[in-house]
DNA sequence: TTGTATGCGTTATCAA
DNA sequence: TTGATAACGCATACAA
């Protein structure tokens, strides 16, 4: 049915060495052949096997990307401007979920049973170190991890310093007079290294303003969506006296939270200001307005596919760390900009 | 480095059919080989090159899912609740975005020049029947439409009757005792068949109320985000007298609308009722909670895998027209059920 | 500059 | 039941 290199070349009475010299765009083709071979791709509708190619190259074009669910704002978000950067660089890309699943991310780190299929991959996950500890960066396909600062230096990485932006998002709080500050997002059992470092950045804030973390106001979240910041912080606001402000580690917990003020009969962010992580639009829109750390997805973005293709054709590189920049930005939630002033349309 | 069915044939003594047989599971291979080769497999980390296999069996295991952009709820909903169906059928997915690009629909649909790369196809595009009038389904690989009703009925398609469920949600608000009823979501320019058919729903709805659709109070809006759903609304509140009423021919659109309308002083749904279409999780948690119709993308994604891998099969088969359901879902932007109510948490 | 021939790792055909 | 071997479609070493 598909025409192939040698349909073309009989068709243009040359040799496959010279039609696949004219198809992958080699110099030394004169120009007269270069014509003949040209016409008959043409008329035959010739379209290289890329599967063909591979096996021979060893190169697929393909990058995989594995994240825990694409339905996340800020992973949906991710993932297109991952799919762009990468098509830019004559990518395209495969996209695997976790779902939270452990044993699933072992298995996709491991190639997922398909490890030619793709010539690298970046790897957004929860993991802690463990399911990194099996993987041989020598052996195992080029691999740059994505918001994760794990504690492992074998691998590249690509991430915000979590430490500072959730200081920096606690410190926002602080300005705004608020005192009794809660926060949402610790794990409940997991060691993950970005709830870790939040809590961090968070109780580093707060000492410095001279305030003990109050372990009553810590309320765990098992995910990062909208019904875990609900039920935290109606939990939250049982307490008492009530936080008068709340650092969500994610802005879909933080949309959850608003909710959640509201239906407890409360005011966001009169009775309780709330800040979130991510800079997902939907922010942008809610009532009110939430303000969040903006972290640079699109320099993650092509951070990571650069990074990765440098990789690919060179995977002995030494293994490095970049940070992407993150800005806090007031809107309403926290009492600030309106959202006409915040940049949101 | 890696090891291939030689290696393990070599090493356990036995030809590389034998091997081939025991990994692809074959009946008739003897206890004893079968334990031979299996021992060899285990000792050399044997792993099956999954692009030699494709080579020569022609199928690769992957199916291409074009959305217009992964970051909007819709379509990341659908795309996770794709690649979970696909992984249940032993497949993968690629993700490629048009960007509401109609060369780019016409490239991809063409197999982006990469035609063997994927077994099949599911697009859910903005596309008319133009692109589409191009592709022979004889010819191409196989394809499954999402999302649209095309006049072309060459193609199978998976959707929800576009018509009936915009009759459905304006007759909800005309339930509401709403009268001035404005419609977002029209397309300027274009004649894709989803617009027409909402337009065509919501006409139909106002007619059986004997009301005339107001033509000033049809707004269009270029794409189906937020941003437009916020323009749109403000421009339809400076007509006079106002509407009471909005359908939004989607929930971003509609999530931009109460904005809106709360910029501009009023109440939702106290002055305007909202409805939208989707049911993406952010309209359960907004303030207001926003009525929806509700369409079954499990069902739809479902439906579009299991036919695509059956059309991968037989692509004998022939065209066939998949409608999924749909539930109008009063929440609080048309003064129906509070959150808690709605099935929300 | 162009042609010939080999191999990438599998599966499948044909014998044995 | 198992072995030898020919494709699958392409890129490239080697020759001409």
């Amino acid at each position: 049915m598909a025409a192939t290199l040698r349909d073309v070349a009989d068709r243009a009475q040359v040799s496959v060495r010279t039609v696949s010299n004219v198809v992958s765009g080699y110099e030394h083709v004169s120009e007269k052949m270069r014509q003949r071979v040209l016409r008959a791709i043409e008329e035959l509708g010739y379209i290289p096997n890329p599967v063909a190619r591979t096996l021979r190259t060893g190169k697929t074009g393909l990058l995989s990307l594995v994240v825990p669910e694409i339905d996340v704002p800020y992973f949906s978000q991710l993932a297109r401007e991952v799919i762009d950067a990468a098509a830019s660089l004559g990518f395209q890309v495969m996209i695997d979920q976790t779902g939270h699943d452990h044993e699933r991310e072992r298995q996709l780190l491991r190639g997922g049973g398909r490890r030619n299929l793709f010539d690298g991959m970046l790897f957004a996950p929860l993991a802690t170190g463990d399911e990194l500890r099996d993987v041989d960066p020598a052996r195992s396909s080029p691999l740059i991890l994505l918001g994760e600062h794990v504690f492992d230096h074998r691998f590249d990485h690509v991430a915000i310093d979590n430490v500072v932006a959730a200081h920096d998002a606690t410190t926002h709080l602080l300005d705004c007079g608020r005192t009794r500050i809660a926060a949402i997002g610790a794990q409940p059992k997991e060691m993950y290294s970005t709830p870790l470092q939040r809590t961090e950045g968070f109780r580093k804030a707060l000492d410095e303003h001279g305030l003990e973390p109050v372990t009553a106001l810590q309320a765990t979240a098992a995910h990062y969506g909208r019904a875990d910041g609900y039920e935290a912080t109606a939990s939250l606001l049982r307490e008492s006296p009530r936080p008068d402000a709340i650092f969500c580690y994610s802005d879909l917990l933080a949309m959850g939270a608003i909710r959640a003020v509201f239906d407890a009969g409360l005011r966001v962010p009169d009775d309780v200001a709330i800040i979130g992580i991510d800079d997902i639009e939907e922010g942008r829109y809610s009532r009110p307005s939430l303000s969040t750390v903006s972290l640079d997805t699109p320099f993650i973005a092509r951070t990571a596919v650069s990074r990765l293709a440098a990789r690919i054709e060179d995977p002995g590189l030494p293994a490095e760390e970049f940070v992407a920049p993150h800005t806090v930005i007031p809107r309403e939630s926290t009492g600030g900009a309106s959202r006409a002033d915040s940049g949101g349309v």
